[in-house]
RNA sequence: GGGCUCGUAGCUCAGUGGUAGAGCUUCCGACUUUUAAUCGGGAGGUCGCGGGUUCGAAUCCCGCCGAGCCCA
């Protein structure tokens, strides 16, 4: 990042400037300023100030030149609170600073001392007596009417699409306070946050293709995590606490889509001697206080879409779903290929070597999944995709496992934990059976863990939200990549 | 991985075979209580990259790169 780095025009003509503003003895880059207010504390203390009133209070403001009129005279400076006019005349100014001022370009940092009023036209304002270069910028702002609209510029320089759009500083803003409410909410009701390793011996916790890498003092290979799941169980065994959660971020090698970024954000959480039923009124409070944190309520608007979170949401078995729906009832059928021809005629994709609990989740994905707008716990998902977790209490066939749906995306995942060893090891058993005919996605035995297992884990619940999805949903998001700060982009040159 | 769409000035966009355009921005000047300020004048381009067709390509064809949407 020399000053020889391209010719373009708009910045040489500031490296101008910004060799003009030393020559009068100004530092363009300083290392502090002395604010005491902000737009919006300004606006709401000045609310009452009659029309063409002057004050003689004095403030000083800082934020970023968005705007100018009258040849520099009027200025829109915003801070992260909004915007507050600046008025620069040469009757409060001296020469030397209205000299200053026409140095200044739109997008530049500048602090502002002065008086404050509110103008004939009805603008709060201030009366400018100095103005102090905070950071000269280089580069030009996009234009202010249109603003910057090209999406790919905005997520790959998304230091410019925030200074140009509120709503994506509002979007990262609502996301930060989803995550400070759940983070509250679990510590008020005793749960204790924990952290787990991202670099993983054996990728475990879940049905997915992880990242590999190396630790070369150990000359090791190390997968990047794709679930906590099994490290947070274990602490469950150890009793670091009886209630424990960890929010961060995994990490799966798969593709990218509207609704799927490589690494994202999840809640996964951990409670003893309750069990699947005790996570779905907790997964309905986490969400309805986060919709009530950033949206004031519990009706949240998607699109042309209302949704309503306030629980308790419906509880549906999977099967009577795809009954409902397709007239199909998987509970009937027995045979693993009668199931597999049955997912096929509802046009879903079923690969040879699924049994019945493939075959029914095949038919769910199809027909149902996208259908579930409104929140719905969907339950008695087949053991045979549900390594982890604990069988149905009334069918072998089942597991006390549901998935929370909403707006057609899963946005939770929860079971009764198995807590049965010989019942764990055999689950991965079946696992490594599906690897070997060829499911790529098919969970790792993972002999430690079943060893934690061993030594005793209490009976538990455990509950896995999508942050990112529920953010998509909380601000009415239609790409994943609006609620990442730094989505997951292929490098352009 | 497949299909469709897109990529032109710093930004937002026109331009579908015949001299590369507009607005904003920027620069010079005027104006000096404006609100997307206004007025006059100027500058600014590897038309994503490479190849092909053609007298002539931003435009048509092929390949590649990047992005968006849909599907798997």
């Amino acid at each position: 990042m020399t000053e020889e780095r391209d010719d373009n025009l708009f910045r040489v003509a500031r490296i101008d400037k910004l060799k003009a503003l030393r020559a009068l003895g100004v530092d363009p880059y300083p290392y502090v300023f002395a604010r005491t207010a902000e737009a919006k504390d300004l606006d709401a203390r000045y609310a009452d100030l009659a029309t063409g009133a002057v004050t003689e209070d004095r403030v000083a403001v800082a934020g970023r030149i968005r705007a100018n009129r009258n040849s520099g005279m009027f200025i829109d400076l915003y801070d992260t609170t909004g915007k507050i006019q600046i008025f620069n005349h040469k009757d409060h100014l001296p020469p030397e600073q209205i000299a200053l001022v026409k140095l200044l370009d739109l997008g530049d940092l500048i602090g502002v001392e002065g008086i404050v009023r509110r103008t004939p036209r009805g603008e709060l304002t201030i009366n400018s007596t100095k103005v102090t270069v905070l950071a000269k910028a280089l580069l030009p702002l996009p234009e202010k009417f249109h603003g910057l609209a090209d999406v790919e510029t905005r997520y790959r320089q998304r230091y410019v699409d925030l200074i140009m759009n509120e709503g994506s500083r509002e979007t990262l803003r609502r996301r930060s306070h989803i995550i400070a409410t759940i983070r509250r909410v679990l510590i008020d009701d005793g749960f204790l946050e924990v952290e787990t390793p991202m670099l993983h011996t054996i990728p475990g916790g879940a049905s997915a293709k992880p990242f590999t890498t190396h630790h070369n003092a150990l000359d090791l290979q190390l997968y990047l995590r794709i679930a906590p799941e099994l490290h947070l169980k274990r602490l469950l065994v150890g009793g670091l606490s009886e209630k424990l959660f960890e929010i961060n971020r995994n990490f799966r090698n798969e593709g990218i889509s509207p609704r799927h970024n490589p690494e994202f954000t999840s809640l996964e959480l951990y409670q003893a001697y309750v069990d699947y039923i005790a996570m779905m009124d907790l997964a309905e409070k986490l969400v309805t206080e986060a919709a009530k944190a950033v949206l004031g309520g519990t009706s949240a608007k998607f699109g042309d879409k209302t949704i309503e979170l306030a629980g308790p949401w419906p509880r549906r078995p999977m099967a009577e779903l795809v009954k409902e729906a397709t007239g199909i009832d998987f509970m009937a059928i027995t045979d693993d290929a009668v199931a597999r021809d049955a997912a096929r005629k509802l046009g879903a994709d079923c690969p040879n070597s699924a049994g019945w609990g493939r075959a029914l989740e095949a038919a769910f994905s199809a027909k149902v999944e996208s259908t579930l707008i409104q929140p719905t716990h969907v339950t008695g998902f087949p053991r045979e995709i549900s390594p982890l977790a604990k069988a149905d209490r009334h069918d072998p066939r089942l597991t006390e496992r549901f998935e929370t749906y909403v707006n057609g995306w899963e946005i939770a995942n929860a079971f009764s934990e198995i807590n049965d060893p010989l019942d764990q090891f055999d689950r991965f058993q079946a696992q490594m059976q599906e690897r070997e005919k060829g499911d790529e996605e098919a969970q790792h035995l993972d002999a430690d863990f079943v060893a934690a297992l061993e030594y005793g884990m209490p009976p538990a619940g455990g509950l896995g939200i999508g942050i990112d999805r529920l953010a998509m949903l909380l601000t009415d998001s239609q790409s994943i990549r609006d609620v990442i700060a730094f989505p997951t982009m292929r490098p352009k040159t």
